[in-house]
DNA sequence: AAATAGGTTGTTAGCGCTAACATTTTCGGT
DNA sequence: ACCGAAAATGTTAGCGCTAACAACCTATTT
C-alpha cells in the first residue's frame, strides 16, 4: 500500500546539502532564508517531486491544518459547489476540510461546533449564510479563538472578514440589461425579507429604473419567499395585470423557474411576449425550459478565497484590522440564456 | 489554539494500568485482548472522552485512514447528498474522505486517479455512476491493490463489491401502486438508455402491468435520456395521443417535471386528469408545484455502508470472495406526494 | 581590530501512535 | 504437578515533521 519511494524532508535536505529545518522553513515560506538556498531547495524539491507529509506535520506543529464548513441546508445546490471547491482548495495546500451542518435546534448547533472545534482542533471556519449572521455561533467562535470567515454575511460587517458579491450592482446590471433590449415595462419579485440580499437585489433594480427615467407602478412589485410557490403566487398576480410587464426579474431562480411556468400554463410565449430573469445560477436554470437568464454568483472563487484566507493565517488576530482589510468584493456575471430577449412589442 | 487537556492514548493505558500497546490494540479491534482487559479500557476511554489523534495513528501505522471517492458529475444534486452522508460517516469513525471529480477526458480522471493513489495513500475508493463502470478505472485501482466499492453499477457484477437498490422491483411497485389507485393507461418515458438502470426500471413497469394483466399499448413507451428536454418532447407526444393515459411513469424527477410543465400548458390538470411518477427524488421533486410522486433512493444509507465497507479492510484481498459477500442491496421508499392520485376518471 | 547586532543555518528533542519483537501469563494434556 | 504451546501483554524504536534553542556567519559600528 505504501509507495517506498516518496521522498521524505531529509533526501531533501541530503540532496540540496541543508539541514531538515532549512527545508522545512522554505516550504513554511519562513522569512528567515536567503533566497539562495531557498532556490537551491526548491529546485531539488521539484526534482524529487517532494510533497510534505500532512500527518506529521500536523503531529509536529502548532497548527492542526483543517479548516470547518458549518452550513444551513444541504439542498440548496448553491451549497454543493461551494463544498466542492472548497474541498479541491483545500486538498491542493494540504489542508483537510471537515464539514459540518446546522440544525434547526440552535443549541444542537452551537454544541457541535464546539464539539468540531474540540476534537478536530480547525485552525479556521467558514460559514455559509445564513448562518453566518447568528451571532451565538460567533460568540463561540471568537471566544475559541478560531478565526472564521463569513460568505455573503448580512450584518455586523466589521466583525470578521468576509466574502461577497455586490448584489445591488448586480441587480442594477441585470435590470438595466432589461432595459437597454427595449423592455420599460419591468416587474420585479423580492425574495425573502429574512436575507439582506433580498434587500439589495430589490434596490439595485428601482435604481436601474430610476437612473433610466422608468416609472415604475406600485403593482410590479411582488413579495416572494425564494421558493418556487412563493414565486408562481407572484407570477399569477403580475401576469393577470390589465398592462402587463414585458419582463420580469425574480430575484432567485427558483421564482424565475415558477414564472415560466406560470407563463407557459396562460400560453404567454417566452421569451417572445415575456422576458424572464433569475439571479444565482443555480442547476435549476439550465434544467427548465427555456433556460433560465441569471446572475452566476462566483461561487468557487468565494470557495477558494476563503480557504486560501483562513489558511494564510492572516485573521488569527483581527485586533488592528481595518474594515477594508476585512471586505473581500467578487464580480458577479451576467448569463444570458433562452428566457430573456429583445422586447419585440415595443 | 490547542486543547492542553486532549487525552492520550498514554493516559488511558495509566488510568486502566496497562501498556499503551493494550490501548492500542483494544481501539483497533485486534482479537489478541481479553475480554475482561479489553472491558477495563473502554471504561477509561469512554470516562477521559478519549479520541485517538488521527494524525499521529496515520503516522505510524500503514494504515492511511483516507478513503476517496470518485464521482462524473457535481451538479447532479444525487452526488452532493451522497458527499455529505460520506463526509459525515468518515468523520464518525476517524477517517478522512478524500473527493475527485471526473474529467471528460478519461485518461485526465486515469492520472488524477493514479495521482489520488500515490499522494494520499487511500486505503480504499468508492465509485460512483456511471464512473463506477468505467474498466480502464478498475484496472487501475486493481492494479494498485485499491478495495473498491461500487455504487449502483451496471456491469461485472462479481469484480467488486457493490451497493445498490432494486431498481426493477421499485419501478415494479412504483407501478403497480398507479394500477393499485385505478389506473390502467399508464404510459413510461425510459431513461439514458447507456445507464443499466433505465433498462431495469423499464422492465420493472413492464412486468408490473403484465402480472396485473394490463395491455399496453407501444405508443405508451417513449424513449427519454433523464433531460428535462427529452421529458419534454416526450411529454408532447403521449399528450397528444388521441387515448390519453392517466397516468405517466418516468424514469426520473427531471423528465417527470418535464411533464408536469407540458401538461400544465395544455390545461391539463394534475393530478385530477394526469397522475405524474417520477424516480430517485431528488431536490426537483420538492421545488416544482405541484411535487412529484417518486422513488427515494437510500443515498445516505448508501454513503455509509460504502464507508462502513472500505474501513473493515474486509475488501483487501477478493481473491476468495462469493458473490453474496460482494452485493449490498438496500431497500427503497416510494413517496407519494401532490402530483399522483386515484384516479376519478374511471 | 574588536565588539555588537542581526540575519541565517544547524541541533536536539519529542509530537501520539503502532509494527515488530520480547516477555509473561494461561491452560489443556499428560 | 509439570510441560509446551498459544494467548495476552509489554518494550523498544521510529514514522516525518517542526518548536525551541544553539551556533554560526556577515556587516556595521566604535
Amino acid at each position: 500500500m505504501a509507495d517506498p519511494k516518496r521522498a521524505r524532508i531529509q533526501d531533501v535536505a541530503e540532496q540540496a546539502g541543508v539541514s531538515m529545518m532549512t527545508v522545512s522553513r522554505v516550504l513554511n515560506q519562513d522569512k528567515k532564508v536567503s533566497d539562495k538556498t531557498r532556490e537551491k531547495v526548491m529546485a531539488v524539491v521539484e526534482q524529487l517531486n517532494y510533497r510534505p507529509n500532512v500527518s506529521a506535520r500536523r503531529l509536529a506543529s502548532t497548527k492542526s491544518f483543517f479548516l470547518g464548513l458549518l452550513y444551513d441546508n444541504p439542498s440548496d445546490s448553491y451549497i454543493s459547489q461551494f463544498l466542492l471547491a472548497a474541498l479541491k482548495k483545500c486538498r491542493s495546500i494540504g489542508y483537510h476540510l471537515v464539514v459540518d451542518e446546522a440544525h434547526n435546534d440552535i443549541n444542537k448547533t452551537i454544541d457541535s461546533v464546539k464539539q468540531l472545534i474540540d476534537v478536530t482542533q480547525v485552525d479556521g471556519m467558514i460559514l455559509l449564510p445564513p448562518m453566518c449572521d447568528n451571532e451565538t455561533v460567533l460568540d463561540v467562535l471568537t471566544q475559541a479563538n478560531v478565526p472564521y470567515v463569513r460568505i455573503t454575511p448580512d450584518t455586523k460587517l466589521n466583525r470578521s472578514p468576509y466574502i461577497c458579491m455586490d448584489d445591488y450592482q448586480a441587480a442594477f446590471d441585470v435590470t438595466e440589461n432589461l432595459i437597454n433590449q427595449g423592455h420599460s415595462k419591468i416587474a420585479h419579485i423580492i425574495g425573502d425579507t429574512k436575507q439582506g440580499v433580498s434587500r439589495l437585489r430589490y434596490q439595485g433594480y428601482l435604481d436601474a429604473l430610476r437612473s433610466n427615467k422608468i416609472a415604475m407602478p406600485p403593482e410590479y412589485i411582488e413579495q416572494g419567499s425564494f421558493t418556487y410557490q412563493s414565486g408562481m403566487k407572484a407570477a399569477i398576480k403580475l401576469l393577470s395585470l390589465d398592462d402587463k410587464p414585458t419582463a420580469i426579474f425574480a430575484a432567485n431562480d427558483d421564482m424565475a423557474a415558477a414564472v415560466i411556468s406560470i407563463a407557459q400554463k396562460q400560453g404567454i410565449s417566452i421569451p417572445d411576449e415575456l422576458s424572464v430573469v433569475g439571479f444565482d445560477d443555480t442547476q435549476l436554470a439550465t434544467i427548465v425550459w427555456p433556460n433560465i437568464s441569471t446572475v452566476k454568483q462566483p461561487i468557487d472563487e468565494m470557495a477558494e478565497l476563503s480557504v486560501t484566507l483562513l489558511a494564510s493565517g492572516r485573521y488569527s488576530d483581527l485586533s488592528n484590522m481595518k474594515s477594508l482589510d476585512l471586505r473581500h468584493i467578487l464580480d458577479f456575471e451576467i448569463i444570458e440564456r433562452e428566457s430573456s430577449a429583445i422586447n419585440k412589442n415595443a
